[in-house]
RNA sequence: GGCGCCAUAGCCAAGUGGUAAGGCAGAGGUCUGCAAAACCUUUAUUCCCCAGUUCAAAUCUGGGUGGCGCCUCCA
């Protein structure tokens, strides 16, 4: 398959050698809900996963949880917390939101503060290797020590030194160098070090995380676009200079969230989390819009693009239901093998569109004319229960290679609900239109529609 | 100052040389006691503007116009 490659800005064949994949992202800072911007990067993440699953490869999928940083540190202070106690909260949060969008879990989901040894190490040895110095209690990477620095920023150090803001720090040789570990202040949490008591800086935990759980070269390393610059540069240096050889083969960015077509941003107030959002419209239709355009393009939020989304999977949803409420009442014996195979071309155009750079919106627009032709063929024959059911299992389990579908299929068939139907059916068949009308509003109380169709009543939860 | 991205119907959005995918909304129809829902059909002679290359351009080149991002914590 197809995918850009970030460091190459070109579109290269991904073909690891084995059937493994390493997979590093850049997962959230556990001081608050994470937001729409983070929720449309941690599932662009999972699709690239659980389509590279569907593909065959056994991924390995490592995503750190950021738990000691500046933004931890003062929202511990304001609650009057510890950090350790407002990490656990927000991990927990985090878990919920991600479940909800039906994120699959990590291969592991390592933290910071549980890896300071190994970033004692690393900077250790990125101090013999003459990449890093020590100064006052804290330790800084020497940027002009490593070559390449900014190669994948597509910017010479001239540039950026150019760009750079004047607040040059006494304490580093350059003011392009960053800090590796950071001196302690009061009322900030330290830990013991060979340069005293500090916490380490932001880049080196991922550096440190990759390599402790996935090895020297990983395959593919994703974040959101804006940490291509400094994080992913940092990132690079110190683990190409730590270790010698390349970090990653594949680097993976996914574009902004706008608000009105404007950056999100905590001084404009415009950011929306993903918990505010699904209270509204639920999960899904957050996982259908994060997909619904290319990843790599910026996408604008806009409450009623969600209701567009929310509609769209709607249709998808239907198709599948009502596969489910004709094999419920298949009466026939045609199997209508033939005509099944007809439907994996579906398959097919949904791989084409996948292997080139996961152009999601290419294999969504597969899937709705898969559903169309579901629904024309099945109302123009009647087949064996088995038909639909093998339908159904083509149409959702390439649903599900999206991560979409999985609220599909009626849990528990509330008897009261049924009974109430019946009822209804009942006072139709005597024409008492009135209480058939009356029942129908009470269902719809409870929030039950219905759908009169030749073979029966239909009916869903809102 | 440096680097980069984008512009396709009312809305969202694919499409990087061969004659405009898909979804939402709208319209028409099927079904129905009426509805609703569902389903089917339909909706851009044209891709911001101008010039050029080509048998052929939404797609390539040049020039405009408009919008946005990064260079600083940020998914």
């Amino acid at each position: 398959m197809l995918l850009y490659n970030s460091m190459t800005n070109r579109k290269e064949e991904f073909a690891p050698e084995g059937a493994s994949v390493k997979i590093y992202a850049c997962g959230p800072t556990v001081y608050d809900y994470f937001h729409i911007g983070n929720g449309r990067s941690f599932l662009i993440f999972d699709t690239l996963r659980r389509y590279l699953e569907f593909k065959g490869y056994q991924v390995e999928f490592v995503q750190n949880f950021t738990d000691v940083d500046d933004k931890m540190i003062n929202r511990a202070n304001q609650e009057k917390i510890s950090i350790g106690q407002l990490a656990e909260r927000f991990i927990s949060e985090y878990y919920h939101d991600a479940d909800g969008l039906n994120i699959k879990r990590a291969t592991v989901n390592p933290r910071a503060t549980e890896n300071i040894d190994h970033i004692i190490e690393m900077i250790s040895a990125l101090i013999e290797k003459g990449h890093a110095y020590p100064s006052d209690g804290s330790v800084y990477f020497r940027v002009r020590s490593y070559r390449e620095y900014g190669k994948l920023f597509k910017q010479s150090i001239e540039d950026l030194e150019a760009g750079a803001r004047v607040n040059v720090d006494e304490k580093k040789e350059d003011a392009l160098d960053f800090a590796l570990w950071k001196k302690t202040k009061p009322g900030e949490p330290y830990w013991e070090s060979p340069w005293g008591l500090g916490r380490p800086g932001w880049h080196i935990e991922c550096s440190v995380m990759a390599k402790q759980f996935l090895g020297n070269t990983i395959d593919i390393h994703c974040g959101g676009n804006d940490l291509k610059f400094p994080h992913h540069e940092n990132e690079i240096a110190q683990s190409e200079c730590a270790n010698g050889c390349l970090f990653s083969k594949f680097w993976f960015h996914v574009g902004f969230v706008n608000i009105n077509n404007e950056k999100m941003s905590k001084s404009k107030n415009n950011f929306f989390t993903v918990r505010d959002l699904s209270s509204v419209y639920g999960y899904e239709p957050l996982r259908y819009f994060a997909i619904s355009a290319h990843y790599r393009n910026p996408i604008n939020y806009e409450p009623d693009i969600i209701e567009q989304a929310k509609a769209s999977l709607e249709r998808l949803y239907n198709c599948a239901d009502n596969l489910d409420y004709l094999a419920e009442n298949a009466v026939s014996e045609d199997r209508g093998e033939k005509i099944l195979e007809n439907f994996d071309a579906y398959r097919t155009k949904f791989t084409e569109a996948m292997d080139d750079d996961l152009n999601t919106a290419n294999a969504l627009s597969v899937l709705f004319d898969f559903a169309k032709e579901i629904n024309i063929t099945v109302s123009d024959a009647s087949y064996a229960k088995e038909f639909y059911q093998k339908l159904k299992e083509k149409f959702v389990s390439l649903c599900r290679v999206l991560g979409l579908l999985y609220n599909q299929g009626k849990s528990s068939i509330d008897e009261e609900i049924e009974a109430l139907i019946a009822q209804r059916q009942a006072a139709r068949k005597e024409k008492n239109f009135q209480k058939a009308d009356q029942i129908r509003d009470q269902l719809k109380d409870m929030g039950i529609t219905l759908e009169d169709t030749p073979t029966g009543v239909k009916w869903k939860k809102a």
